[in-house]
RNA sequence: GGGUAGGUGGCCGAGGGGUUAAAGGCGACAGACUGUAAAUCUGUUCUCAUUCGAGUACGGAGGUUCAAAUCCUUCCCUACCCA
């Protein structure tokens, strides 16, 4: 049985960017509870980067209300669409995948993705079984539907044009493959972040011209990176991974800038908006130290992927090390292959934590390396590893190191 | 097809024959400080060499020159204007 319509579009609400129309969604999920038919809802991803991150989540998330809803959810693996990989912002650049590759990053992209969706109600399809049956002519067919000035009210599109800078033709043929996908399965809700608005409302056209009843566009925010600044993406390393370690989640989460918080408690832990308002009031009143609600935060959010013990050990451990400047619970142990005697350069160099030696004396001369607790000042420092020596590189990394024993 | 402006280090962006491993900014890293991997301040930021130094590098390939990111030829790539 479904809930309420106003009970139901409470939880669309919440979280979304927004719903286009609203009030064409509300006479959706009136019907569909009137006659007890479940909408489809449809989320497509591109298998291109198949890391995924707490931004990611976002949409997963919604996508998760919506079965809680009892509705069905579709996500379709772009396994087609991402062979030609997409070209838009600062991947221009990007090698083209084999479907091969599309669908074994689709794979582990379904694999991460179960950590926030369920399992009912859940349909996963790949557009190569329609777009990859396409003939040239049915391509052209389809792009004839579309006009340029109609592409170019893209915002992207328009400033590229405007800035001289390049765009391929098939960039263009992007949103109408993707509108393709809602016609083929009929959606009724298509979700995407706040930047696909115009590739969604693409759907709804397509849908228009196909005779079909046009889908309603719910879309989410964007959630910046640690840095507060970019939108979260592995490739500017601001991202906060859904298969990361406690240790590393909560760390992340602790380096947002104090501004981040309260988007981090909504989007990231996916907190209720009363209480991130009550949290952002005493934030603003003083009564929250800064710190202490970015520990909030950050255990919340562990607590999403890895349970609260998890968080509370998280929590311990970060104390431990920041805090009182102790070691981890955890450190890696190492064998390498020198010299018991060995050159501190060397070492770091064996357990590839510089990318050149030039960086390792660099850290070393910097003040950011240690041995036992004890600083080293000299790269030419020869130090006996035969048996095990504590070697920390940089604010946080430890490693347990000893040398191969010949 | 014709014309114009461009292609510089992770990114942006100066430089127009030697003093340029290439200003400045961003990013990244380290240190200090702290409330933390926030903020702020300081320093570092191609590779090898403990020092001297050497090797790569300014879209690709050739050339001129004692010397080229800078000049010439040619090729590739991008945008704009004209057809």
């Amino acid at each position: 049985m479904f809930l309420s319509v106003n009970e139901q579009m409470d939880i669309i609400r919440q979280n979304t960017a927004e719903i286009i129309p609203e009030d064409e969604l509300a006479q959706k999920i009136e019907k569909s509870a009137a006659t007890n038919n479940p909408l489809i809802v449809k989320f497509g991803c591109d298998p291109s980067r198949p890391d995924l991150h707490i931004g990611h989540a976002v949409v997963l998330r919604k996508m998760r209300q919506f079965q809680d809803l009892g509705h069905n959810v579709i996500l379709i693996i772009g396994d087609f669409t991402g062979m030609i990989g997409d070209p838009t912002g600062k991947s221009k650049t990007r090698p083209p995948l084999t479907l091969d590759q599309t669908r074994e990053n689709g794979q582990s992209y379904v694999e991460q993705a179960m950590q926030v969706l369920s399992k009912e109600r859940l349909r996963i399809v790949h557009n190569s079984d329609w777009l990859g049956t396409m003939t040239f002519q049915d391509v052209i067919g389809l792009s004839a539907k579309y006009t340029v000035a109609q592409m170019l009210e893209r915002d992207d599109f328009t400033k590229r044009y405007k800035a001289g800078e390049p765009i391929s033709l098939h960039e263009f043929l992007y949103p109408l493959a993707q509108a393709m996908d809602s016609v083929m399965i009929k959606s009724d809700i298509e979700l995407g972040g706040s930047d696909q608005k115009f590739n969604l409302l693409v759907g709804r056209e397509l849908q228009r011209v196909y005779g079909q009843n046009p889908q309603c566009i719910l879309t989410m925010p964007i959630l910046e990176g640690t840095d507060g600044v970019e939108k979260m993406s592995k490739s500017l390393d601001n991202y906060i991974g859904l298969t990361d370690s406690p240790r590393e989640i909560f760390g992340r989460v602790m380096s947002i800038p104090d501004t981040m918080i309260t988007r981090y408690m909504k989007y990231g832990a996916w907190l209720h908006d009363t209480m991130v308002k009550e949290q952002e009031q005493q934030l603003s009143a003083g009564t929250l130290h800064p710190r202490n609600a970015k520990v909030f935060t950050a255990m919340k959010i562990v607590e999403l992927y890895h349970g609260s013990e998890a968080a509370q050990a998280a929590f311990e451990e970060f104390e431990r090390i920041f805090v009182k400047k102790d070691i981890p619970d955890e450190i890696e142990e190492i064998t390498v292959t020198l010299p018991a005697v060995a050159n501190i350069v060397d070492i770091i160099i064996a357990v590839n934590l510089a990318a050149s030696k030039g960086e390792a004396r660099r850290l070393i001369q910097q003040g950011g390396v240690s041995i036992d607790g004890v600083r080293i000042t000299d790269p030419a420092l020869m130090t006996d590893i035969s048996s095990r020596r504590l070697l920390k590189v940089g604010k946080r990394t430890f490693v347990y190191i000893t040398a191969e024993s010949a």
